[in-house]
DNA sequence: GCCCGACAAGTAGGCTTTCTACGCATGAGG
DNA sequence: CCTCATGCGTAGAAAGCCTACTTGTCGGGC
């Protein structure tokens, strides 16, 4: 999936991963591709800069470490970083509500029960 | 809401209130806003270069009419259109499922119970 | 007669966000 | 020695939407 149409859902999508646990930049790529099943996967030249502006946002707070001679800068969501996820969930709930009754109501295949 | 986060979704909606019909540019911004409940209230200057940006594309095609001395320009789905709507509509549903993993699975607040 | 608000379409310039492509560095395996 | 996987980062370009403005008709209030 291009992650082009995510336009301002991605800082909500790094929050999340973040949210279970702080995390570095690769592995967090690392996180949306399985959690996704493969459809996210986003280039390190995504994902770097946004997190560099979510760190100038103060929604996340990046500390380096070195791990085998390599460093690495770790990321952990902030309070106020998990306050601005519940407004983007929210939103989303939103958002996605409000499309899905133009493109379908959500209702995927289902198998219902 | 922000359309700003539609990004990519808007030509998707656009087709979308055109399945129902043909018609022109403003009664298209009034029934987004209506369908939407308010949500969605789309300035002019979004919505115009948008149909245009179809018809160039041959979602959609476009007719001059008058009425009441005003000048009108309806549009209508074309084939090419409908075939794109059901794109749109698919990509969303993947898009939506995929985010909503991560952002909650469209779960409402829900008083559960 | 004049002005304003609703209807109706459109353009211009700017801002934000993401993508592509590249650079730099370490450690392991061939 | 060279390449690949890991790991971080920047630079420039492309895409999409927004704000603000312009043009024009019609109807109502003063």
């Amino acid at each position: 999936m291009r992650a082009q149409a995510l336009h301002g859902h991605l800082d909500a999508l790094l929050l999340a991963v973040l949210e279970q646990g702080a995390q570095h930049g690769y592995a967090i790529i690392e996180a949306l591709r399985a959690r996704s099943g493969g459809t996210l996967d986003l280039p390190t030249g995504t994902i770097y800069p946004a997190l560099r502006r979510l760190e100038r946002a103060g929604l996340v707070a990046g500390t380096w470490s070195t791990v085998n001679g390599r460093e690495r800068r770790t990321y952990q969501l902030t309070d106020a970083g998990s306050r601005a996820l519940a407004g983007e969930r929210a939103g989303w709930r939103e958002f996605s509500a409000t499309v899905g009754r133009f493109l379908g109501p959500a209702e995927p295949p289902a198998t219902p029960a």
